[in-house]
DNA sequence: CCTACCGATCGGTAGG
DNA sequence: CCTACCGATCGGTAGG
């Protein structure tokens, strides 16, 4: 809110400066490069948590300017367009998934225990990128098509991993192959997705409950009869797969608030 | 759908108009009452498209009075606002909606059998009024909080049977007790409803097909270990609840259009 | 030359 | 349904 007083001019020197200052954030460094990037940081969370509640369209550079204590055009003075606030957004919580994707690439593990580790990782970094991933569902159409593109091709290969992580354990005979793994991967992510809708951190369920209610129900799911057989029924199969036992659940989920639309 | 012509006064000299109206529709006809609802519905058609395509933020009154060939101003002639666009487009797929509960609580089924059939006809009401769906669940939140809870009050009730069902079904030991009711049918239902971020009838995958599958999915995810054990195994309960055996599938599903956003 | 904005206004469009 | 507009606000930019 308060900006920074307009120079400290004349500090002795540059370096003088930098002698003095002792302990963590100097207040006179803020004013220059550290202090741009931090109000460059403080614009971009503000549009985050506006365009989550209000939408990208439904949001004016004036709300933006006005939740950080700036004048509208002065907004201009970090961005070129509304759009790139968006961009923005979308890129923090796209590098989130692809370093989860680039750790689930590295652990070696059959197939159902990936796609046990998929659900839980995709939950976790949604819940803790919520205002940006949330941002990134529902807004994602409004960046211009070349922006699109560039985020579509890098983040096709999520999808495209759980695609072939379902192909794969079809292929082991671990996974129904009944199933048709594209639309079984539309079915999951849309899952896992429209937690945008529901999602709250002061809702009842944590995001560690929650990634393990939907592993269950995925990897249940798409689990071969074959293989539940071979490895002593489905309570050994989620045994193994490491879920926790009923008996370690703590009381039933209480309803949480933001009830969402209806359906 | 169409609703009749809304008077049919003094049934004289429309009688002698509709005595020349020799097929179908009379033109004279359609410039009173009956075009007027006519070109209400154009109105609305479009707006469901373009707020589809664009958003409801994003779209302008003009854009609609464009597609219908009308100018801005006359929008207002058909309605109040262009909230009332929305809702509208809202209370089409609603009611849609409300159609599927009615004859869902109608049938008497065992519980499992009842999340099939509920999986499957949201799966055909979501297709069959796409793009009002689509609307419903992207851009609910334009709505009033007055018009938001008209809708939720009745809509709370469809999330409300699904809870109910797995409750019921985990008294009656066949649903998995280890899970959480509330979760499960955030769960199912994101599912069904992200549907409107890739769903298009050009796509490889039939209406039919995404039903079967993602209730196959979603009943095995469910069903607990007991049952499936006590009624012979997975394959045999799918059988029971009446699902294609693998021999009817033809061919692989091909990918459709529409990327959406890469997760 | 730079950082960090300001006051004012651009051409257009919003819903009504 | 159209013409003729309104108050306000839109995203974005000017010079200083």
């Amino acid at each position: 809110m308060a900006t920074r007083p307009r120079k400290r001019v004349s500090d002795t020197t540059p370096v003088a400066r930098r002698a003095h200052s002792s302990a963590s954030i100097d207040e006179t460094d803020l004013a220059n490069g550290a202090g741009q990037q931090r109000r460059r940081e403080e614009i971009f969370a503000a549009a985050a948590e506006i365009f989550h509640s209000k939408g990208y369209d439904g949001t004016s550079i004036q709300d933006i300017a006005s939740a950080v204590g700036l004048l509208k055009g002065s907004i201009y003075y970090y961005i070129d367009s509304k759009e790139d606030l968006l961009f923005g957004i979308v890129q923090e919580s796209h590098a989130a998934a692809l370093d989860a994707l680039a750790d689930l690439r590295a652990d070696s593990a059959p197939p159902l225990a990936k796609v046990v580790a998929l659900v839980r990782r995709h939950v976790e970094v949604f819940t803790s990128t919520r205002i940006e991933s949330a941002v990134f569902f529902r807004e994602f159409r409004s960046l211009s098509p070349e922006r699109q593109d560039i985020i579509r091709e890098e983040g096709g290969l999520y999808t495209e991993y759980l695609r072939e992580l379902i192909r794969t354990g079809q292929r082991r005979k671990m996974i129904d192959p009944a199933l048709d793994p594209k639309l079984a991967t539309e079915g999951i992510t849309g899952m896992l997705n429209a937690m945008s809708f529901w999602y709250h951190p002061d809702g009842a369920a944590t995001p560690v409950e929650i990634g393990w209610e939907f592993a269950r129900i995925v990897v249940t799911g798409l689990a071969s009869s074959a293989y539940v057989a071979e490895i002593g029924g489905r309570d050994a199969l989620l045994d193994e797969l490491g879920f926790p036992t009923p008996a370690r659940k703590r009381g039933r989920v209480r309803p949480g608030p933001s009830p969402s639309n209806g359906r």
